[in-house]
DNA sequence: TCTGGGGTCCTAGGACCC
DNA sequence: TCTGGGGTCCTAGGACCC
């Protein structure tokens, strides 16, 4: 049984997953060439280790531990900022590079990739584990840093490649192989089996991919849901997830949360963080052109319980100024005086496209003008000025507390922020908004 | 992993209707 | 008022991903 080939019905895909090693250390590596080869890590900023270079991994620096520990572990440890801009740009250079050999890339995260290499044998004259090495080595040359790469019938078994050899690896899965790799694979190791899944799993007798694989279609639908109905189908060489290349250009929900700690039992504080997620929420949506018909809040206390609600509006919006009263509404339904809590979110959901709005009878279509210039002009200011140029009143005790915790923001920006913000204010006479301090 | 922030999709079950 | 069957819509919450 173990040594018997998966039997493939469909036909050939070849999928290729690139997953680039230790991604945001790398670049780093790559920029400060009096980097390479030393333990560096990212995420100092947070306190935690983002990301983590090949030589801190070989002296046992783990991902998500604390800059303290990773300190004590190697106290040679090179730790600095994450810098997401750079990183977006190698990320937004790796995928030009993939477009050179493929129109169907899927950009699924900053530093992953899936692309459909189904048929470019021919174009390229090659096999499809030459093609890969050229792009391996292209963006290597190119960028400096090494990817991960997996190739075979499905996203999931070229996920199972890209993993099985890293740093720098090529792993080609062919149907007849498949087997091979899943023989030694634990379920919880497979994209989209999580920690429940496996645990199921496991109970019912099913230890690793393989075994998963085998089970008959009878077995998986009796006692799965069809997510793990297609994934057991595409471990089994049948392509179920297409390759997505169309860049993702809207969103089902907009979220916005933050922790703050310790956590806090003030009211105003609370209800301030809120707000300040609902504006950079909003932002977001108008940004994209959405208006949203349900407003989500909610609060994470102390242990970690989450207590939320949802609030249907009236119309959709993506404008503060009418969702403070629900977000108000909503916060005084769920907060505790007395219980600290340590984050805040809102959730914009139901999002649809923000013109053609349909207006109730309700609605004073003057009042919406209004608004709709007025949070035209925010952005505008926020555009030229930085994000929070302008803000609601609801949302200044955060910043008054962070002046209070001694926080430093560059002052000088500030003030011409300020003061700019002031007169264009001023002079449009904005009604319900205050200017940041 | 004792816990950061931002997403997606699926399902069960209740409400309501005929 | 009860029983039975069947459909749709919505919501809460689960599970997973990077």
């Amino acid at each position: 049984m173990q040594d018997q080939p998966i039997t493939i019905r469909s036909w050939p895909q070849a999928i290729l997953h690139l997953d680039a090693d230790a991604f945001f250390a790398s670049c780093e590596q790559a920029i400060h060439p009096e980097l390479r080869g030393k333990p560096v890590i990212t995420g100092k900023e947070r306190g935690i280790v983002a990301a983590a270079s090949y030589e801190a991994k070989a002296r046992g620096i783990k991902r998500a531990i604390g800059l303290v520990d990773a300190k004590k572990i190697c106290p040679e440890v090179i730790a600095l900022p994450s810098d997401y801009e750079t990183y977006s740009l190698f990320s937004v250079r790796m995928f030009e590079i993939l477009r050179r050999f493929s129109p169907d890339v899927e950009e699924y995260s900053i530093d992953e990739a899936f692309v459909d290499l189904t048929g470019l044998r021919r174009k390229f004259h090659c096999s499809y584990e030459i093609l890969a090495a050229k792009i391996q080595e292209t963006v290597e040359k190119e960028l400096g840093i090494t990817v991960s790469i997996g190739v075979s019938l499905s996203k999931v078994l070229a996920k199972v490649g890209s993993k099985f050899n890293k740093p720098n690896g090529l792993t080609i899965i062919p149907g007849r192989d498949i087997h091979r790799y899943l023989g030694k694979l634990s379920v919880d190791k497979i994209w989209g089996i999580g920690p429940n899944t496996s645990a199921f799993l496991n109970k019912l007798g099913i230890r690793t991919a393989l075994e998963f694989a085998r089970k008959d279609m009878d077995f998986v639908k009796k006692h799965l849901s069809k997510p793990f109905q297609e994934i057991w189908g595409e471990l089994n060489g049948i392509s179920v997830y297409p390759v997505t290349a169309e860049p993702k250009s809207s969103y089902q929900s907009i979220s916005k949360t933050k922790t703050f700690t310790p956590p806090s039992t003030d009211e105003r504080f609370v209800f301030a963080q809120l707000s300040k997620n609902l504006e950079n929420a909003c932002i977001k949506a108008r940004r994209y052109g959405l208006a949203a018909r349900k407003l989500i809040v909610f609060l994470r206390k102390k242990d970690f319980r989450n207590i939320g609600i949802e609030l249907k509006l009236s119309r959709p919006t993506a404008y503060p100024a009418e969702l403070f009263d629900p977000l108000r509404k909503g916060f005084d339904q769920i907060f505790q005086a007395g219980i600290p809590y340590r984050l805040t979110g809102v959730v914009l959901s139901d999002l649809g496209p923000e013109n053609r709005i349909q207006q109730t009878l309700f609605d004073d279509p003057a009042k919406i003008e209004k608004m709709e210039k007025i949070y035209h002009t925010v952005d505008e200011l926020s555009a030229k000025y930085g994000k929070h140029t302008v803000q609601h009143a609801a949302s200044l005790p955060t910043k008054l507390q962070m002046q209070h915790e001694g926080a430093r923001g560059d002052i000088a920006a500030r003030k011409t922020a300020l003061f700019q913000g002031e007169n264009k204010r001023q002079r449009l006479g904005l009604p319900m908004l205050h200017v940041k301090v």
